[in-house]
DNA sequence: AATGAATGAGCTTTCATTCAT
DNA sequence: AATGAATGAAAGCTCATTCAT
């Protein structure tokens, strides 16, 4: 009995293990172009070539192309709300907080660029999905940053007729330009936004913006 | 004959005239259809339907979709560059100045949905006709802003460590996530944002961000 | 004005009339490959094919392949339900309006396949559309077979006990069996049934059973 | 080795019971999918799900979707063929005989919706394989009935004149309209035609019919 | 100038069937 | 014997564009 459950298992995992494959394959290729053209503008075809499968595996596991979208979605938005949940480790300063908090969020925009076109389609086409179905990443960050504004307001740090909200909205804001508008950035920089020094100057420069301003 | 052509005349001038109607008819509503789904969405039956004309005309006078489209965003860009060039009038103090084309810029954005999701759509299409087809609106506002803040920096007003560019980028930013993000405002607040007394509470945000932030 | 009227009537004629040729093509091509496939063995391509015409045309006319096997059940049952509207004039002799009535439904199912065959289809298919949004052709034929029985059972010729819808559904069966169960006749038959001697015999079978039958 | 035997001959005995059960579900399965939906609206998964098998089994089985529908019109077939090769017992009354067949026939529809539908799928498709390749139940009814037939007009009951398989064709008719033209039906009556008194009053309509009608 | 019929390429989706285990 | 992943051909339908008047 042992023997027949140790040649028997095996053939199940490599069969599952395959199927999982496949269905994180076509996510993956989804993704990217998804990201890429948008929910209009993506081809079935085009993604079952990226990802390698016959395009009718993505109806047998995603049932439809609108469903797959829906899928990449919640896919995108666990990620960066479960990073986001578990990574933040406070200091005492509720300025090193602060600005922990835009540079991690900058980065991550910076490195996902799928993340960035994803939500921005989703904004521009409704927010069919987004917004309802998924976790409120939002949501989360206002309770996370109310903590550190009140923390900083008594303390003397920080403008008492803050409004949180306002704030996270012009973080978001002055992060996410950089890389939504680009035809805006390379008509005013005629160079290479992408290289390291060139992050770190904006975000620099977003850092030192909300510094004086929403501290006293 | 003199009664023919006296007759004629007028007729010649109404199909003009009518020919021009048409022409700006098809292209209002090109301009909120592809504001509204996008050079992918749209479809060029429903923008004939809605400019109430025969789909054959949109070939006659425009070509092409493509071609609509682009006119479309020409008009678009023309509007926002023009008004700009003429619109504003400078005051001594640079506060004022800077104050005065947030304020204009702000406004321009919430009363013309239809620029912000134009630019939208261009930038994730990958702005292949904006940003190098037409007038380089953020070139004009650079000149403009460099008077200003050379002026303010000379004055002891301004930083002098300021990057222009970024803030311009930033102005851009902060005026523009009201109206493109509106899942993220939505989820923050969750009230009707478009009150007059929301958005002028959102530009004295940004302003105070800006000024407390620019200004030492 | 005269002669203007002249040459543009013509023109609009013109391609109203194409226009009407091209639905009723389709209508025509549409009828028959429905009749001989049914509603899910018809392909659309084929009907394009046979009717002459663009495939796209079947959808800017009739909207669906749906919609258009519901045109064509309504074309089909519109003609019979006319022709037995109209066509049926009374003699004296109730034996000779009932053989008329049965002679013409015979020899109209013997020389329309079409119809024969739609009708079974919409029987087994449930009965989609037929019975439900089509004029009622048993209601019509119940109405006129009740004066013709009521006053054959008056002047003592027919059974009293009879019930008209038994009768008129027993024609309908005895009538309709001989094109409808091929197989069945051609097992029992070996030779071609469609002659006009045969058709002429099972017609005459029909008329036997049914007056010795109903006719005390 | 005998302990071996011993233990491995139930399994193969099991297999093989389970082996048939499994090929009879898909069967049953198959028949009333089939029945449902004809041979073309029958979808392969579907009847792979009714039957609670893995899809693929079919195809082990039968082959191919065709051969399944082949076999399960050759089981129906074969049930009412051997049905009434049996069943009829002959009494002296030649009027009794014929009472009875067609007794034996109506309720055998009544009750077996399936054979119904699968042979007016088959009359539709074309009778691909019914009437050639199974056995010729219509055959042996006219083998039967001649028997009854003739008897009953040398003793002076029946018409010289008739002809047995249009007395046969008539009373298939007669009998099947009730089952597969419920739109008419429900056309004429407007209550439930399957509550025992009115299957019974619609065979006493059948029987007078015939009766009064064949016999002098 | 203006119309509406017509087209062909291409899209999403479905289905019977086979492969690999 | 039995499974589930995988396939390719074809279906219904859509869209930007052109033809003929």
């Amino acid at each position: 009995m042992e023997a027949l459950k140790q040649t028997s298992f095996p053939k199940v995992d490599g069969r599952e293990q395959r199927s999982k494959e496949s269905r994180s394959r076509i996510l993956k290729a989804a993704t990217s172009i998804f990201a890429e053209k948008g929910p209009e503008g993506a081809r079935v075809d085009e993604i079952a070539d990226a990802a390698g499968i016959n395009k009718r595996m993505i109806y047998h596991y995603f049932g439809s192309k609108e469903n797959l979208y829906v899928e990449v979605l919640r896919h995108n938005y666990n990620k960066i709300y479960t990073l986001s949940k578990n990574a933040i480790d406070f200091a005492d300063d509720p300025r090193v907080n602060v600005a922990r908090a835009i540079r991690a969020y900058f980065y991550y925009l910076a490195e996902n660029e799928a993340h960035v076109r994803l939500t921005s389609w989703e904004a521009l086409c409704g927010g069919r999905c987004a917004g309802k179905l998924f976790p409120k990443f939002f949501d989360l960050i206002e309770l996370e940053f109310d903590d550190i504004i009140k923390d900083g307001i008594e303390r003397g740090f920080i403008r008492p007729d803050i409004d949180i909200r306002q704030v996270i909205l012009s973080v978001h804001a002055l992060c996410l330009v950089y890389f939504t508008r680009q035809e805006v950035v390379q008509s005013l920089w005629h160079e290479d936004m992408f290289s390291e020094e060139m992050l770190e100057a904006c975000l620099e420069h977003i850092l030192k913006l909300v510094f004086d301003g929403i501290f006293s």
